[in-house]
RNA sequence: GCCCCUGUAGCUCAAUGGACAGAGCACCAGCCUUCUAAGCUGUUGGUUCCGAGUUCGAAUCUCGGCGGGGGCGCCA
């Protein structure tokens, strides 16, 4: 589909052509099928195209086929209305191929509107019409006290990407961060670090935070039971382990000593984690954070029991449950029972994730909620939407889990308990060191005081890409060569286009600001109508994008684009251009392109070097 | 037992039920005196896991297998 809002002009051709398909149609009695369209996927030519498949099929099936097959009686259908079509305003030529009508834009009116729309716009190039809806998305829930890992890059980058997205589509959005900072974990570590590191604290914001995952792995090794451990061994693990439960229970009474260690503790993660948001380029609005949602979660359960929704299984020695099958009156266990509160009255994630939910709803008032957490938690999320339903909440059918496979090691999964981790920072600090190395050899024109700044700009750019590249629902297997290798579909490839048409524009002395009107009344070759289809691609691309919620189709588009520039700088003279006007346009779309390069990589979290 | 995800080129991955299943990496052959070679051009590479079905048309939808991963009442 073509752009509407922004170019309406390729939708006018569009609805010309088809009033006078039906026109023919209906003289011919022939009942038309409804009309697709799609670009013409052919290179460097630019149209629109529909099919008479369906057309035929229709008549075959309606007995007026006269034995002639689908594909001919389409091929027949298409070649009869291109004759009945003739010249239409605007259009190069028509032709039939195959059964599909493939419609030629004549290039000249449109290249130039296409590129004016772009310059014009600028930064707001492809942004959508207000929805006037809400959505939130929740995403980077990080556990405090452990240190933020490549997996936690992850879904930080498709949050923070997906909110780009559907906010420069049209909605209005806020973005929320979930941090577990309470849980038995974190106690482990508050115990090991008072027992045995008490009053130390190493300098750096990210040595602290990485210090307490350290922690945390010595003390899971004293905690779980080892292969013929001697007695003891035995009795010593296990007063460590009453040790820590001990603390829980006074984390839970409020006991001040046990807080404040909790406390301090706790911002020292919070500091790492601030500051990685800050290197990501993210910017939070609500911070829900697991140990305030705690208390108030248990009353919602209280309220779920009075409506008939949730059974009270505690006089017989059970917990809450909500046995949602039984309630949607399945008979096939699908959903099956969710239990939401502790025998004991304690909370659970699901009692937490509930009142989170309904928090959303009724204090943000979001009409969508979505949640960018990994796929393991799949039924969780389908049982908390089903009870949102029981409930009441309308809002529950616009629920989304954006779910995501695991980013694991060649070795297996990452595991914290066995320190068995790629930390972000380590990873963010050799993108950064190998970008150098390759900015001496082949960015002369760097100055000193920027390639630190551009380093991180680069090889952050190949992080982000590798990582929103991938269908969300797929495993990655995290390879440092990989995710950092800037030659091919990568990041840096897309920042590269960038650079090259700012480098012309820069030569030049053109300014987008104030441009000279260009006119496109030239023939244009393959690569200038290639780049230009797909600039005006953009704005359909960041609807698909927002519509489906994968910035995977951003990720495609962006590549694309710079695909089509990079051949298109390559094979097309500008600066050298045969006359001043052919210059002047030329120089044009360079500028369009730059721009539209700029937004689709700012919906990427990516930045957009001018130089590298 | 039930549910979810997944299987496409040697590897990593794309592909609103439509034109010849496409990219990148790797391999091979070219292209820097010309707007940045982090690039471009070309070559090689396929029983889309298997089998049925629906359809004019299936990588895509349905059913049945096989392989891989995950989940299933008091972990998060």
């Amino acid at each position: 589909m073509l752009p509407d809002i922004i170019f309406p002009m390729f939708k006018d051709i569009q609805q010309t052509i088809e009033a006078k398909i039906r026109e023919y149609c209906a003289a011919h009695d022939i009942a038309p099928a409804e009309l697709k369209w799609t670009p013409i996927p052919f290179s460097g030519e630019w149209g629109t195209s529909t099919s008479f498949f369906q057309t035929a099929a229709n008549e075959a099936r309606a007995g007026k086929g006269n034995k002639v097959p689908v594909p001919q009686r389409a091929q027949e259908i298409a070649e009869q209305v291109k004759g009945h079509l003739g010249g239409v305003e605007g259009v190069s030529h028509i032709e039939a191929v195959k059964g599909y009508l493939n419609v030629y834009f004549r290039t000249s009116d449109y290249a130039r509107r296409v590129v004016e729309e772009v310059i014009s716009s600028k930064k707001d190039f492809g942004r959508g019409e207000p929805k006037d809806e809400r959505i939130m998305v929740e995403y980077a829930q990080p556990n405090t006290h452990h240190s933020f890992h490549i997996g936690h890059a992850r879904t930080t980058l498709l949050g923070e990407s997906l909110a780009r997205i559907v906010e420069f589509a049209g909605f209005d959005t806020i973005r929320a961060t979930y941090p577990g900072d309470i849980g038995l974990g974190v106690i482990t570590i508050l115990w090991a670090y008072d027992k045995f590191y008490k009053g130390q604290e190493p300098d750096g914001i990210h040595e602290r935070g990485q210090w307490l995952l350290k922690i945390y792995t010595e003390a899971t090794a004293l905690l779980e039971p080892k292969e013929n451990e001697t007695p003891e061994e035995k009795a010593r693990r296990e007063a460590y382990d009453a040790e820590r439960r001990e603390m829980y229970r006074k984390w839970d009474a409020h006991d001040p000593y046990v807080r404040e260690l909790w406390r301090v503790t706790r911002e020292w993660s919070l500091d790492e984690f601030r500051d990685i948001l800050r290197m990501l380029d993210v910017t939070m609005d609500v911070w829900f954070y697991e140990s305030e949602v705690d208390e108030p979660s248990k009353a919602i359960v209280e309220e779920l029991i009075q409506r008939g929704i949730a059974e009270d299984e505690r006089p017989q020695g059970g917990p809450v449950i909500v046995k949602i099958d039984e309630k949607l009156g399945l008979t096939k266990e699908k959903y099956r029972t969710m239990v939401i509160l502790r025998n004991d009255g304690t909370s659970l994630y699901s009692t937490k994730d509930l009142a989170l939910a309904k928090q959303k709803i009724e204090q943000y008032h979001v009409d969508r909620s979505i949640y960018v957490v990994d796929f393991r938690q799949s039924l969780h999320f389908q049982q908390v939407f089903k009870i949102l339903e029981l409930w009441g909440f309308p809002q529950a059918s616009k629920c989304y889990h954006l779910s995501y496979g695991y980013v694991t090691l060649p070795e297996g999964a990452m595991s914290a308990r066995r320190g068995r981790v790629v930390l972000f920072k380590n990873v963010y600090d050799e993108a950064i060191k190998r970008v150098l190395a390759v900015e001496s050899e082949r960015s002369g024109n760097i100055p000193e005081n920027q390639r630190e700044a551009i380093a991180k700009q680069i090889g952050l750019g190949a992080l982000a890409y590798s990582m929103l590249s991938v269908d969300n629902n797929k495993d990655i297997v995290f390879d440092m060569d990989e995710a950092l290798s800037f030659d091919g579909r990568t990041g840096p490839y897309i920042q590269n286009a960038h650079v090259r048409a700012n480098s012309i524009l820069k030569k030049a002395n053109f300014q987008p600001s104030n441009p000279q009107p260009a006119t496109f009344d030239y023939e244009l070759t393959k690569h200038e109508i290639e780049l230009i289809e797909q600039i005006s691609r953009f704005p359909d691309a960041v609807q698909q994008a927002a519509n489906e919620y994968r910035p995977m189709v951003m990720a495609q588009y962006a590549y694309d684009l710079a695909d089509a520039f990079h051949s298109f700088y390559h094979a097309v003279p500008v600066l050298q251009s045969e006359d001043e006007d052919m210059r002047n346009a030329r120089l044009s779309l360079v500028a369009a392109a730059k721009q539209t390069i700029a937004n689709s990589l700012r919906l990427l979290d990516i930045q957009a070097p001018d130089v590298m």
